[in-house]
DNA sequence: ACATTTTTGTACTAAATAGTCCAATAATTA
DNA sequence: TAATTATTGGACTATTTAGTACAAAAATGT
């Protein structure tokens, strides 16, 4: 049933999912401003008349991205969880960001971050989703400390929600600093108290 | 002699400075990319040919305007620490923030920080010197907590410039996560972790 | 008077931008 | 075969952008 053909006419010759998980990278890369349609739709690997057809405008695209995004990075914590465990899954979070700053000298950051920022006094609708998408990921994020206070693993000075709200203004601070020109040592103290705050 | 003219022909009708002030005022507010001429011209009170007469192009102005803006950041500092006291002046760069969001809905942020997102992938030459005005920032916040730890104003339980830091990259992460869309809990708590680190 | 410099206005360029329109063609179901 | 839907390409629009060119007028010092 599944794999019915309930339409007429020639079928999509590409998966609409993973263009827009292409747009979605690109956007995380380059950013929602610095991406023009000029460089997304070779991105994408379509042309602009089917571009307009499926993804009705560049703004409509991007919500979806946001929201992709957002599921994607809690599948990722999710499954570092499971190799790891929360603790060491969150501060997986800093220390990927960090490696990336060693490895190329540039980090990508958070989407919902950077693009929130690009957001915030020119695109009411995307900025309001970008709101709703950062509060689902802070309320998983309080799920999983909750968790693993519950079993011990992470200490319980501080409530989960707390907890949750400033480790990840840290991690937010972190990338925007580094951003801003931050010296190495100070990049490398940030990551040790990011660690501090689960002890 | 400071008031001798020096130069024949008719005279600069605006104050340089003055016109600098009010551009760095308007990229505060709106962003680098978001500041055209068309808009910036007006809010300067100059018109094109003068602009560039005076100013060689948007990016040099802009330039001036990072140093402007450090140099005022920290004028504002200062004036505040002979007020109240160097870690008052530290809590009040947090609490000035949340006034103005609770007051008007929204936030100006950092120019440094938020045009350092702006110009990270972008404009190399204005990135280095935004790290170069951030460098200079943190130096001189690293001399103001080390001289209230001699005083025994802040606690010396961490050193200076890792306080110093961690201080500035919550305020940091405070400035984006804001405008990421952050429930008002997270935003009151953060603060208060401000208040926590100084003690 | 003359040289010098600033101000102003207007017209202009060149590039990039998101998005539209349209017609031809291709792939599928009924 | 006919209806339907997708793909492609190209031309096109309308707007915004930083920046230039130029000439006329204004304000000053020598």
């Amino acid at each position: 049933m599944i794999f019915m053909k309930l339409t007429r006419g020639r079928p999509k010759a590409f998966d609409e999912d993973e263009a827009l998980a292409l747009a979605m990278n690109y956007f995380w890369e380059h950013g929602y401003e610095n991406s023009s349609l000029d460089n997304l739709l070779p991105a994408m690997g379509i042309k602009k008349s089917s571009f307009y057809h499926t993804f009705k405008s560049k703004t409509e695209l991007f919500a979806r991205c946001l929201h992709l995004y957002r599921k994607e990075v809690l599948v990722e914590l999710n499954d570092l969880k499971k190799q790891i465990g929360i603790k060491e899954a969150l501060i997986m979070l800093g220390t990927m960001t960090i490696d990336e700053l060693k490895n190329t000298g540039k980090i990508k950051g958070c989407l919902l971050i950077s693009s929130g920022q690009e957001c915030y006094k020119k695109y009411p609708d995307l900025s309001a989703q970008i709101a709703k998408e950062f509060h689902y990921f802070l309320e998983i994020m309080t799920t999983l400390i909750q968790e693993a206070q519950d079993k011990g693993e992470i200490k319980d000075t501080l409530s989960a929600d707390v907890l949750a709200g400033r480790y990840l203004n840290a991690l937010n601070g972190l990338l925007v600093t580094i951003q801003a020109g931050a010296p190495e040592t100070l990049v490398d103290d940030v990551l040790k108290q990011l660690k501090e705050m689960l002890e």
